[in-house]
DNA sequence: ATGAAAGCGCTAACAT
DNA sequence: ATGTTAGCGCTTTCAT
């Protein structure tokens, strides 16, 4: 069955139209475009001539099939945010060792979100999402196609996954700044229904009620705060809760770009940190160490090694078990408590 | 001429042998693959059973091959870095709604250098490298491939690239401290034999030396400071000159992440910013303005952008022409200066 | 040195 | 509903 080519096809030159316009062998182009020394000068120079003629360009799809390189998915909302991106770079140098390429998937938008999870999972040998919550039937898609995926910063029953304790976090956070003597306690994270489904925040949040619970203070939910995540909005919260009548004395703030939101709230209000106002964040991105934040470390780059560890195990070895990693927490004090 | 193959073949399965194994053609098993819905329950099951019995998983090469998926390569040295970071992004914004994936080589080695533009580059449609400058033999070897390729943050005569003008950016932030009756202004930078050979600093150091000679200021060797890139170095460096006799009462820092350790020095040291000590960073970083930085303000996120679009003109239309793109620069002053 | 041909493993059009 | 077959465009033996 001939299918109708129009005589001038615009379709896209292949190796095979080099060889024939050449007047050689398909194998003998795959070697001058590979650079093999076992091509005469003059063979090579007539294959040159073919592919400069015909704008001749080879395909990286075609060349990676025979090839059969293999390439990992990374899927994250807002891979913009230092968090994130200290967890891809620990995948990047797993997956690089090996041998594996890395595909990033940004998702800032729903419509995003389905293509990752959807068309884009199929595209690679598997897949790590990052502090994406996703949904029971996201997951039931991923595994009809027997996908294999890890999880990084989220959970899920199903799935092997890298975590930590948030809401322990969240205590530990809490007892730090109630040790030092404040009462009044403010949290700022992020709202409760995102767009995204975070849900570290709320975990966070958890655990700084248990905190303030134990040590038999009430908590007074005016001092709870909620806003859309990063560091602009956390200001602005932090900024009206500071400049109210009664203000706390200290704020625990769900990640550390929010905590630097608050800190930048207290210097436009002139309240001396810690003086007048402690804050602790969440994380320790580089950026805390540099401005003396006092935050609860979570190992990032680590997180995305690990993952990228589980994903490679299954991915290699077809070890699907769902193990959940628990990674290491720590207070760090710093100078902003 | 048929190969020996052993009773119990350890090669992974395909689709083929799915397709024998539960008695159906390949294209049913593609179909229960894909979810098409023009399956019968029972031999969905059956072709289910046979895949789970093989341990059968589709390979997502010979699928983009099928489907013409393509990709673009990203390579950038220490893509960590939040100037790089924001590019990435704006790479990835302008790709994805250009249905391209973005694969990311982050390279942190020569090793990986090497590996990025050779392998890699062969193993995607086409190439952006970002802030990595390339040696004549590198351009060469990209070029042999005939690889389409775009610069970004660094520029050479042979291929499209989108830039600065580094040298009026270090001018724009010297004549500024000028402006501000500093006399006694240092540099920093980083070091003129670096490892990745990267020359923005310098460039940037000759705007400050035409400052200085501009408005005749004898300029001193003494001020000029260079150092590994990066936060750390820079503040160690910085609480040496800070600490010495004759301390600069101003300094310009090649980079924002730079100026945020001479920042860290003259908190150290507690030197007031900016009645003691005048700081002028470069790029323009979101935490730049968090921490009120005054800085040389480039379009680090269109950069991307921009250099993506040149990109996809290689790509699908030929376009081959050198351009050179030169971004805007501003000085943003803020609270150090 | 180079041509011919056999994969690589999948999708999709076609036929039944 | 499902089997068959023709690509997808390259790399790599194997022969010559």
């Amino acid at each position: 069955m001939e299918r109708l080519r129009a005589p001038h096809s615009r379709r896209t030159p292949t190796i095979r139209d080099v060889a024939r316009l050449a007047g050689v062998g398909v194998g003998t182009v795959s070697r001058v475009l590979n650079g093999s020394p076992a091509v005469s000068e003059e063979t090579q120079s007539r294959v040159r001539g073919a592919i400069e003629a015909l704008g001749y360009r080879r395909s990286a799809a075609a060349r990676n099939l025979s090839l059969g390189t293999r390439a990992i998915g990374v899927v994250a909302p807002f891979f913009t945010s230092p968090s994130v991106v200290e967890r891809v770079r620990g995948v990047s140098e797993r997956l690089a060792g090996a041998g594996y390429d890395l595909m990033l998937f940004d998702v800032e938008t729903p419509k995003q979100r389905r293509s990752a999870l959807g068309d884009f999972a199929r595209r690679v040998d598997g897949l790590i999402v990052i502090s994406l919550p996703l949904s029971d039937d996201e997951v039931a898609g991923l595994r009809r196609d027997d996908q294999p995926v890890v999880l990084v910063d989220v959970s899920h029953p199903e799935l092997p996954h890298v975590v930590i304790d948030n809401t322990r976090g969240g205590e530990l956070a809490t007892e730090h700044l109630i040790a030092k003597g404040h009462r009044r306690i403010g949290f700022l994270g992020d709202s409760t229904t995102n767009a995204f489904g975070f849900t570290s925040s709320e975990l966070r949040r958890r655990g700084y009620r248990n905190a303030l619970e134990r040590h038999g203070i009430a908590r007074d939910s005016d001092l709870e705060l909620h806003g859309r995540f990063g560091r602009a909005e956390a200001r602005a919260l932090a900024h009206v809760i500071l400049d109210s009548p009664e203000p706390p004395s200290a704020i625990f703030a769900a990640s550390d770009m929010q905590a630097i939101g608050v800190l930048e709230a207290a210097d436009a209000l002139g309240l001396r940190v810690p003086d007048e106002l402690a804050v602790v964040g969440f994380d320790d991105i580089e950026m805390a160490a540099a401005l003396g934040l006092t935050t609860v470390r979570q190992p990032l780059h680590d997180t995305g090694l690990h993952g990228a560890e589980l994903l490679l195990r299954a991915v290699e070895r077809g070890d699907r078990r769902t193990v959940e990693e628990l990674e290491p927490l720590a207070l760090v004090e710093r100078r902003t408590t």
